[in-house]
DNA sequence: GGCGTATGATTGTCAGACAATTTAAGCAGA
DNA sequence: TCTGCTTAAATTGTCTGACAATCATACGCC
């Protein structure tokens, strides 16, 4: 009897039609975490074997990372994880102080719309209460902070665009030394923020978030 | 004797490693001047006889197209040209008004360095003398002098940017009745924001531009 | 050691297979 | 006629294999 072609198992069971997402998801996570270290080659065969799924997926979930910049694309040698020059973080710093300014500015402006105020509270009491030492705990807790100020800004293109920003800025943070007095100061200027956007006071809540940012920026990149 | 499998010959002839790049451009220019209708299906065999190029390519142009919001991925049932609410319209309007007013902003603190004045004026030179009756003209013009603007601001990820939000600001404009006191008021209205840079006038450029997308918004948008 | 050339590895593209899924069509029963 | 079920057709999602183009390296030659 004819031993009928096996077909590939794939490493993780999936649904039908989460192929790519999920190759895309483990991709993406590999490279923020530094599982794959900045202009290190992502080369198909080895991640076929490595993680499972075929060519075809692989080359689309590319697709999706060279367009959020986490990978880049090279004439016949296939993609490469980015690499980011101090200039370029600090051009993504640059945009993200504006857009969240704007957004905390616009969340300070809508603060009492629909819910809002009753899902920011409930964000920062939590958010608030958090032990600035736990390192894990404090860069979620981070994420929670920003985005519900960037969601109750009202804008529905503001929460994707900004994510395509930090991600690149989570790969570089990721190995920073976070120290003990730079997340306490972090947590004061959420504070500031959060009095502010209660407050219902848009300049004040923007100008603080801008400082965050800088801050955070002068932190991170080397000058 | 067998016949030996014919091969496609792809529709126009490109260099290797530039099928996806062709396709995603026709898709792209067919979807932006109204060729492929906004909510319209993109059926990949279709597509396959009419421009020629295999599945693969598609979908990976359709992951590109994807990530440029100019498609939307509905899941087992592939590709759809997105659509537009005039709501989202005016939150991408919400976002160029920022950025762009930003740009002038930095391109006026900027312009007295490297080539940075002759080449706004060699832009300004020809823009200035257009027509503003010939509407094509017109809008490569318009293209031409905000392009300038942000790449003298000196931000490396801006163009980008903005070139995204553009897009499906274009898909839009192509359908809307530009008269000609509209362009002529364009015109006036980008005589104020280049004086303002030549000048070296930051906080006046990034008010002129952020009033200029403004208007261009309340124009477009349906209220 | 420097330089052209063969060699191997990998990418880019095409083609075909098949399961999963959606949509439409056909049919039975109330 | 309407409703619900079954079937069929169309299309997507994924995997596999083929082959040309291209890049990187090793090799041989001088």
């Amino acid at each position: 009897m004819s031993n009928p072609r096996p077909r590939k198992a794939p490493a993780e069971t999936h649904r039908h039609g989460e192929a790519v997402d999920v190759v895309f998801d483990t991709l993406r996570q590999g490279i923020i975490t530094g599982r794959f270290a900045p202009g290190q080659r992502l080369v198909i065969r080895d991640l076929e074997n490595e993680i499972g799924f075929s060519r075809s997926t692989f080359r689309e979930a590319f697709r999706r990372l060279a367009a959020e910049r986490l990978v880049s694309l090279i004439p016949n040698r296939g993609v490469a994880v980015q690499r980011l020059a101090p200039r370029e973080m600090a051009d993504l710093f640059e945009i993200r102080e504006l857009l969240e300014g704007h957004a905390a500015r616009r969340a300070a402006e809508r603060i009492d719309e629909g819910d809002h105020r009753r899902r920011f509270m409930a964000m920062w009491e939590k958010v608030r209460r958090g032990d600035p030492s736990e390192r894990a705990a404090f860069i979620e807790d981070n994420q929670s902070f920003h985005g519900t100020i960037v969601e109750l800004a009202g804008n529905s293109r503001l929460p994707e665009m900004l994510k395509q920003l930090q991600i690149p800025i989570l790969m570089f943070q990721w190995r920073t030394f976070m120290t003990r007095q730079e997340t306490e100061l972090s947590q004061a200027e959420h504070e500031t923020i959060a009095k502010a956007i209660l407050d219902g006071r848009p300049e004040q809540a923007e100008a603080a978030m801008r400082k965050h940012v800088r801050r955070a920026k002068r932190r991170s990149v080397p000058q």
